[in-house]
DNA sequence: TAGATTGTTAATCGATTAACAATC
DNA sequence: TAGATTGTTAATCGATTAACAATC
């Protein structure tokens, strides 16, 4: 099946937007209503749900409440995904935080920092030190982590991460990680998205100009 | 010029890697090195350098220092790009306090917020009410902005800053917003992103299952 | 000169869109 | 039945890669 990340990412986006529309009291929808939603062409909702097999009716839409299932089914949120957060500074504790995760069947249990100060602070996730990483992953079984500690220390956290038996990697730091045969490593890079955004602007400011 | 965003975002790879390289210690690279570096391939390496006309040498390589040069002037990189934070949360303010930001010649100048709270807080970033949004803006001519707000307050935000003359939007809010004519919006939604991780981590699992 | 690497063109690949038969 | 919408196939589009002539 070609699931590439594109697909599994509108796959989400329609999730949400159905969600936002059943709010709004739509029982059933069609194509064209979920296109117009998520900013794609009609074709593609009913080709990226055929894919999956995802029925529809003929000249009847969408069941609303089908669909929202089926796609949460596809995206395993039946059970709750267990995430440790490695690295917790600014950005790591704003993602321990972030609500977003905890709403949609992602649960943050842990986070890890080799600062000891970070350890004893009052949180509702408690904060171990690097030294208890391995040890915690393996004995809860843990197979997804975001890594938010420094450029310096991503290899050698990663190294750890994936000896102990993380399959999927939420990378925030600024060097690119490539995973192994059986590590998915997905690559968040903060400093490079807001350059492009820059770039676009004054490529646009330029543009009007002339 | 075909400037697509993943485009741009390979030459602010390129542009890192290179720094990397320098430092340790190469003159010149061959596009086999920075392809190596970056993970892509050599040809997509001298393509896109011959898409903005940047020069090597036959036999010769690229003269490494030129090439971080074009690089940064190409990105814009050469003045300051002043950039306001709405929404002063736990993500707004891991992001105020993003060093790679600082470091990339991209400048985080004000935070805004409508919780009181916030606002006295010593930080070396002001952090101002919403009330003056509007009006920092035109006052500095700020063209970009991150947005970190509830997506409750996502779109209201959006207006406010597009009407004060905000050319660039970097969103973090997982509302899906789309811009006008000379408002360029690039959307980074962390949920979607752990999401499609956690079904390629399930969907791997299945497969080893098998 | 022989060998290596760029720069560019053509071929390939993958993803999106258009079109339309099936059918409710 | 007429009209509307799905599901799927074929066409299109865009991006990546391979190949190779130019040349240092």
């Amino acid at each position: 099946m070609n699931t590439s990340k594109r697909l599994i990412i509108r796959l989400s986006r329609y999730k949400n937007s159905l969600s936002r529309l059943k709010s709004l009291g739509f029982i059933k929808v069609f194509s064209d209503n979920i296109a117009d939603a998520v900013g794609v062409t009609p074709s593609q909702v009913r080709k990226d749900f055929s894919i999956f097999g995802i029925p529809g009716n003929k000249r009847g839409g969408y069941l609303i409440d089908d669909l929202i299932r089926e796609l949460k089914r596809i995206l395993c949120k039946n059970n709750i995904n267990n995430v440790v957060v490695v690295g917790c500074g600014n950005l790591g504790n704003a993602l321990m935080k972030y609500e977003r995760f905890i709403m949609e069947g992602i649960k943050i249990v842990a986070g890890f920092d080799n600062n000891d100060k970070k350890l004893n602070e009052k949180l509702s996730i408690p904060i171990y030190h690097l030294d208890k990483l391995q040890e915690y992953i393996k004995k809860n079984k843990i197979e997804i982590a975001i890594i938010a500690v420094p450029d310096s220390a991503a290899l050698s956290v990663t190294d750890l991460l994936v000896s102990a038996g993380i399959k999927g990697l939420l990378n925030f730091s600024s060097l690119r990680l490539r995973g192994g045969e059986d590590t998915i490593i997905h690559n968040i890079n903060l400093q490079t998205e807001l350059e492009s955004l820059v770039y676009f602007v004054n490529a646009a400011k330029k543009n009007r100009r002339q």
